[in-house]
DNA sequence: CAACAATGTCAAGCAAACTTTACATGAATA
DNA sequence: TATTCATGTAAAGTTTGCTTGACATTGTTG
C-alpha cells in the first residue's frame, strides 16, 4: 500500500499528532499508514483525503497500480 | 455505509456471486456490503467501483454525506 | 410437484485494522 | 547539558472486516 501520505502531510505542515486528531485515529495508525503497513478502512481514506483536499484515488495511488504493460 | 451496490450490480445483470468471485471475496461478504453492514477496505472497495467503471466516492456515497444544511 | 437458482440469515472463527502504553532516537534550542 | 518536540518501534489487546458452512425462502421452470 504505497501512498502519498507522508508527503501530503509534510506538504500541509502538519505533524502526526495532528493529523491523527483531525482524522480521529491515533499516532499509530498515521505511522502505519504512511508506512505502507495496511489498508484502511474507506471512511479513514475519505477523511484522510478531505484533510488534502484530494481523492482517496489520488491519495492512495490506487489507479497506478499494476500497470504491468501498456 | 450506504452505498449503490446493489443498484449496480443489478444493472450490470451480475449476480452476488459472480460479483464476489470478481472480486476475490466471499458471498456474504457481498450480502454484507449491499447492506450497508460495513466500512470496506478501499482495495476491495477500488475492485467493486472498477467492476462498475465508476469512482470509490460515487459507489460508496461518500461526498453525499453529512451535508446537514445548506 | 420437484428441482434449481438467487437471495437471505445466523453463528462461529480467523485475520487484519486500529488502540494503548511504554520506551528509544535525533534534532533543536534554552 | 538538559529539555522538548517529532518520529519510530515493539508488544499486547480490542474491534471489525471477512470467511465458512449450514439452512430457509422465494421465484422459475421442467
Amino acid at each position: 500500500m504505497p501512498n502519498r501520505l507522508r508527503e501530503m502531510r509534510e506538504r500541509t505542515g502538519l505533524t502526526q499528532e495532528e493529523l491523527a486528531a483531525r482524522v480521529g485515529v491515533s499516532r499509530q495508525t498515521i505511522i502505519s499508514l504512511e508506512k505502507g503497513k495496511y489498508n484502511p478502512s474507506i471512511t479513514l481514506a475519505y477523511s484522510l483525503a478531505k484533510v488534502f483536499s484530494m481523492s482517496i484515488e489520488d491519495l492512495f495511488l490506487l489507479d497506478e497500480r499494476k500497470v504491468e504493460d501498456e
